[in-house]
DNA sequence: TATTAAATTGTAATAAATACAAATTAGAAA
DNA sequence: TTTCTAATTTGTATTTATTACAATTTAATA
């Protein structure tokens, strides 16, 4: 059940803690890109106890160890993606939903000719999906 | 002196207001990715009647109407950028400076064979900046 | 110049993230 | 297995960014 997730904070080096697992697992699982809170609110069903603080402490950490990126797209608020291969995204402004595109950015070279250290990619595209753009429902039931 | 602004504001049938008028110019003379709260303290010097809110206003009808845009690189606060030729950002973990990137990007294609209508194209580089990499000073002094 | 819809201001409310002290726990050592 | 300690979790209190909204002021038209 957990076993790829203990393993993950092994290599990292993360004492494992039932929360970091549960919160790992959560986004692997859940390719949505949430925020804190909607981590916070799925796992609190089953462990009532958990605090939304120790989740605030857990993307940290697992951030810090490489192990989720972070998605800065929507503004205000900071969403989380378990860092699967590389890949950009696109933010629907009408649905709201965050997709997937799988592609690398080809700039990396350029970067590195510029002489800065790259440690993090991020591509966002921002407009209307392709669901929403032919008019079939989607959640803002707009 | 506002006449650049003036035109730009007219062209997108803004009603011309004097605040409108220096936060676009702010924007346009000051290429550092401010938030709302550093544009409202830089303006409020020469007009101390300057209310935070029409800073959000201003900065959202700007932005609605495409003049400016919103970069989101650096989680929990917006940052506002005149909008001039594509570009992508360079966000320096040690300094905190968001460096202008002059590159386009070439997936934009890929994206429209998707069926995506894209409005908005963001890429975003964190790192060490190249200053900061040689061991130089820098604005957090670390 | 008078008019009116729109913009600005200031305050209050909401939401996201951080700080921190007390209680609990993971994992190493005995 | 039990003990021990540093690290983690929890819960509360702050801070910070943003939004909501009513009253006042103003831009731009007639």
């Amino acid at each position: 059940m957990f076993e790829k997730y203990v393993r993950l904070l092994k290599e990292s080096q993360i004492k494992i803690t039932p929360q970091r697992l549960e919160i790992l697992k959560y986004l692997d699982e859940h390719r949505t890109h949430p925020t804190v809170d909607e981590i916070y609110s799925a796992l609190k069903e089953n462990n009532p106890a958990l605090s939304k603080t120790t989740v605030y402490n857990s993307v940290d950490i697992l951030l810090n160890h490489g192990l989720i990126q972070s998605i800065t797209i929507s503004g205000s608020e900071l969403r989380y993606d378990f860092k699967h291969g590389m890949h950009h995204h696109f933010l629907c402004k009408k649905c709201g939903e965050i997709i997937d595109i799988n592609v690398e950015c080809p700039n990396l070279g350029c970067m590195l000719e510029c002489g800065h250290e790259v440690e993090e990619v991020h591509g966002y595209f921002k407009g209307i999906c392709k669901k929403c753009s032919k008019g079939e429902t989607n959640r803002n039931g707009s």
